[in-house]
RNA sequence: GCGGCGAUGGUGGAAUUGGUAGACACAACAGGUUUAGGUCCUGUCGGGGGCAACUCUGUGGAGGUUCGAGUCCUCUUCGCCGCACCA
């Protein structure tokens, strides 16, 4: 065995084992449980960086300790490689997006093999290759067939900078979740999918999810955004200049408080809505207003701290149960894109609604009698709008009624009047899918001047994408490549034109995980082994795919669910979310007054006396830098660690020990070069023991006789299970830094240096021994799914077996875990006063007795009577004294 | 505004779920090994008081339940994340 701790070495060595042993590929025998453990698949953007490693780190030790539990385990990997930073780079080199991507991918599935991940690659996909992104295509066309994909022209947002299309769940504050630009408004052709005939069972089957984190699912809960309520119209006799009656003298709107209808006084239109842009038409004024709205409308950001404004029509609706008039206003609050645009306005019990009314001196009519709460003031009070605590008062027929009878009763009036009824409505909307992009997946369609929008035939798919076409930056190159486009009608067969437009790469990423499963199936999209190992026992990402990802991931699993291509409703059977790597982050005002930002190899801290840190200065001019606390790893603040050095300097093994001990999985890391060190250091210790003390598996043959050994062996003994005990059931909790810290425990009761008698065959020195070979064996085997390379080399080494990875996971002995004294703390009144050593089976009276007549308890009772004495076997006891 | 999560030493974080608070590390300090630096080893390390045995205090704050609370309940402050005029 080296004396040194050549991790490099040790690493490639124990990498080109598993390759060569083709250890990691994985396979059902249908006897043991499976355990299918995914990661989210990485972009090929062209390194790793911490959060994948950290990710998949967590991966791998998740699945590394399943197999060694006995379950046949999947562990994929592939490459969500459609997407717009190759067009990017493809610009900037003039290489195309294709060489660019797989040039990525190759270096990064390097990177990956580099920190000994378990992956079983024969399953490794790119999303790019049409083997894959054929069956994107093919079930599109089903989608198509059954009515859940279709074709409309509607109002989308407009990435200007990447010049494409962003579905509404891409849109974060008004600009583009990429780019950060500000959206368009444009009228666009484009495909969606149905996801919102979905929208019932994705929210119900939320509780389906008892492994997912709950704010994981509220998100995707406020996401769909379910509201029951009653669609219901105003009536009138409003003509556009053509004297046509505008929406057949019906104003619609939603609401999920009908109950309160009574207590309407006007309506309020979004910017948009026909009657606006009517009555804008002989008004400068209003006409003016409405752009401002429109323009408004665009930064949502500001939308929250935007004054309620609004304006009158002039125009006039009739109450479809009171038949009163009703005016018309234009307000700024009222979105044309959630229900009807346009929603009945009741002051009364409404904040914004009275806040509109308070500012334009609108009538305020009560309609709801609110305990506690009998006269309306001038200010809101959160009560008026509680519908759980009133009955209906002016409100004619209704008065007297509770939010649901007077709901049921309005309902069914306005149902009789064909003027409304009960509703649902959704925040969701369907998903557009068309990109004007060149790197995604063509979508299959073909125009004909004769037969309109045909569906490429299936033996025709995949469509597939020129793989050599480099971008220009204006627009879709696709468009201008004649090879691409001409084609002939598959109906009619005349020359048609190919549609250019791209899937959304999360189409590419929805089903990925089912592909994985059924990675060898030619013909068909999945096969039945993915319904063996789906769904996915643990996925694990990061928190910013909570909504798009596996949301669309749940819609495209139920869409394949019914039409009977798996049998699964869910994905995912259990998520974690880790937490994101951060980094100090230093910076400076720059002369200009912008910022300079300091990566943490230049810059030296200050410590004050206690240690703490004080300031920093940069080490190339000795002069001050801002020490602005952690954040998020990124270029721009120049604090990114690349892995790569990483792993150079230290290894694989620490590198993934340090992830793995520096936080819990789920919540955020600190980086730490010191911390690194640590871990490393933690390593070397190990090599240094084994090296040194040479726990031989040998050493485990020999005969103790456990009786006649010493208490500071059988202490010793104790711990090392103890901690494995204490590991054990932090895997369980997913705790991986405690496991780690277990691990460390481990070894620091390993090096407690046991005095025994030197001479051969002496029962202690024998037991020591055995002690020392038992102990450090858990450890390689607990410490192995953390750090695999090092603790392979080592269990070879030492004779414990030809490969850790058949060994069985280690479990604490109950023999080894007994103690014949127990140590027990003595409370009195609940403040810790000494303790005592008992037998391990003494009784409770005898311990009550031994606790009272203490020394350290005594001078506590004096002068007061012992009121009651609780024992908590094998832990304290609390004397109660009053 | 709504929803979710969190607050424990100088720092990252433990506390087997109501039973010895601060495990395991990092940093710092002191000492040893070393020609020196690094490595490595030993010790100290929440705060106050005491020469000491010890003692008081302590998990953002205020109450409460309990023999006993970091953990449970109520209120409150601050921080992070998500959604946000959703009718």
């Amino acid at each position: 065995m080296q004396p040194q701790y050549l991790f490099t070495e040790i690493e490639q060595r124990a990498q080109q084992y598993w390759a060569e042993k083709n250890a990691f590929a994985a396979k059902l025998d249908g006897k043991k449980p499976k355990y299918y453990c995914l990661s989210m698949f990485p972009y090929p953007s062209g390194k790793l960086h911490m959060g994948h490693v950290r990710n998949y780190t967590i991966g791998d030790v998740l699945s590394r300790y399943h197999r060694m539990q006995g379950y046949d385990v999947l562990q994929p990997m592939g490459w969500d490689a459609f997407g717009l930073p190759a067009e990017n780079a493809a610009i900037q080199n003039k290489v195309p997006p294709a060489k660019w991507t797989y040039d990525n991918i190759a270096y990064m599935k390097k990177q990956l093999q580099s920190l000994g991940f378990a992956i079983d690659w024969s399953r490794e996909l790119a999303t790019c290759k049409p083997e894959y992104y054929k069956w994107n295509q093919w079930l599109f066309l089903r989608m198509l067939e059954k009515g859940i994909a279709y074709k409309k022209t509607q109002t989308v947002n407009w990435d200007p900078v990447d010049q494409t299309v962003l579905a509404n769940e891409q849109v974060i504050d008004g600009r583009g979740w990429r780019t950060g630009a500000v959206v368009e408004k444009r009228e666009i052709p484009g495909y969606y999918l149905g996801i919102t005939q979905y929208a019932e069972q994705l929210l119900a089957d939320l509780d389906k999810l008892p492994g997912w984190p709950e704010r994981v699912k509220t998100m995707q809960a406020n996401w769909i955004g379910k509201s029951i309520g009653v669609r219901f119209a105003f009536i009138h006799d409003i003509r556009d200049t053509m004297g046509n009656l505008i929406d057949d003298g019906k104003l619609w709107v939603f609401t999920t408080r009908a109950d309160t209808i009574m207590g309407v006084t006007f309506c309020a239109v979004a910017a948009e809505h026909p009657l606006a842009t009517l009555a804008a038409q002989n008004q400068p004024e209003l006409a003016a207003f409405i752009e401002k709205c429109k323009q408004g409308s665009v930064m949502e950001a500001d939308m929250a701290t935007m004054e309620k404004e609004g304006m009158d029509t002039g125009l006039k609706v009739l109450h479809p149960l009171s038949g009163e008039q009703v005016p018309v206003w234009v307000g700024n609050y009222v979105l044309m894109s959630y229900g009807e645009g346009a929603v009945m306005a009741v002051p009364a019990h409404d904040e914004r609604d009275f806040g509109f009314a308070k500012k334009y001196d609108l009538p305020i009519r009560q309609s709801i009698a609110i305990e506690g709460a009998a006269f309306f003031s001038d200010a809101w009070v959160e009560s008026y709008g509680d519908k759980s605590k009133g009955v209906c008062i002016n409100s004619g027929k209704y008065d007297g009624l509770r939010y649901e009878a007077a709901v049921d009763a309005i309902a069914a009036d306005l149902a009789a009047k064909t003027l409304g009824e009960k509703k649902t409505q959704w925040r969701l909307r369907d998903w557009g899918v068309s990109r004007q992009r060149y790197w995604g997946c063509p979508i299959p369609i073909i125009h004909c001047d004769a037969c309109g929008d045909v569906p490429v035939p299936d033996e025709q798919l995949p469509v597939k994408l020129p793989e050599d076409c480099v971008p220009d930056g204006s627009g879709n190159p696709l468009n201008k490549l004649a090879a691409f486009i001409n084609c002939d009608c598959p109906k009619c067969g005349k020359p048609a034109k190919r549609e250019t437009d791209t899937m959304d790469t999360f189409v590419d990423s929805s089903w990925y995980y089912a592909r994985y499963a059924s990675r060898f199936s030619a013909d068909a999209m999945v096969d039945a082994e993915t319904s063996q190992w789906m769904p996915v026992d643990q996925y694990i990402g990061g928190i910013e795919h909570a909504i798009l990802h596996l949301l669309y991931s749940r819609f495209w699993s139920k869409v394949m669910r019914d039409m009977a291509l798996v049998s699964y409703d869910e994905p995912f059977a259990n998520l974690l979310t880790q937490g994101m790597v951060l980094n100090h982050i230093f910076s400076r005002r720059t002369d200009k007054g912008g910022i300079e930002y300091f990566a943490p190899e230049e810059i030296g801290l200050i410590y004050d006396a206690n240690g703490k840190i004080e300031g920093a200065k940069a080490l190339a001019d000795g002069q001050p830098v801002d020490f602005q606390g952690m954040g998020t790893m990124s270029k721009s603040k120049r604090n990114g660690v690349d892995p790569q050095s990483l792993i150079e300097q230290y290894g694989a093994d620490t590198a993934r020990f340090f992830m793995m001990f520096a936080a819990p999985p789920e919540q955020t890391l600190e980086w730490s070069d010191s911390g690194v060190e640590g871990s490393h250091r933690f390593l070397r210790r190990v090599w240094n023991f084994a090296h040194t003390h040479k726990p031989h598996s040998a050493s485990l043959h020999l005969a103790v006789d456990w009786a006649s050994v010493t208490r500071v062996i059988k202490t010793q003994r104790r711990e090392i299970h103890l901690a494995l005990k204490q590991a054990n059931y932090d895997l369980g909790k997913q705790q991986f830094n405690t496991v780690a810290s277990a691990c460390m425990k481990m070894l620091n009761a390993l090096e407690t240096s046991i005095d025994v008698a030197d001479t051969a065959g002496d029962n202690n020195t024998f037991a020591s021994m055995f002690v020392i070979a038992e102990g450090f064996s858990m450890l390689l085997r607990l410490l192995s799914p953390i750090c695999p390379h090092i603790t392979h080399t080592m269990w070879r080494e030492l004779g414990y077996g030809d490969d850790i990875l058949t060994a069985f996971w280690p479990v604490p002995l109950e023999a080894a875990l007994v103690q014949d004294e127990i140590e027990m703390m003595i409370q009195v009144n609940g403040k810790l006063r000494a303790s005592m050593t008992v037998a391990k089976d003494a009784d409770k009276a005898n311990i009550e007795q031994l606790a009272l007549s203490h020394a350290g308890v005594q001078k506590y009772l004096e002068g007061v009577s012992v009121k009651k004495v609780i024992v908590v076997p094998g832990k304290l006891v609390n004397v109660v004294v009053g």
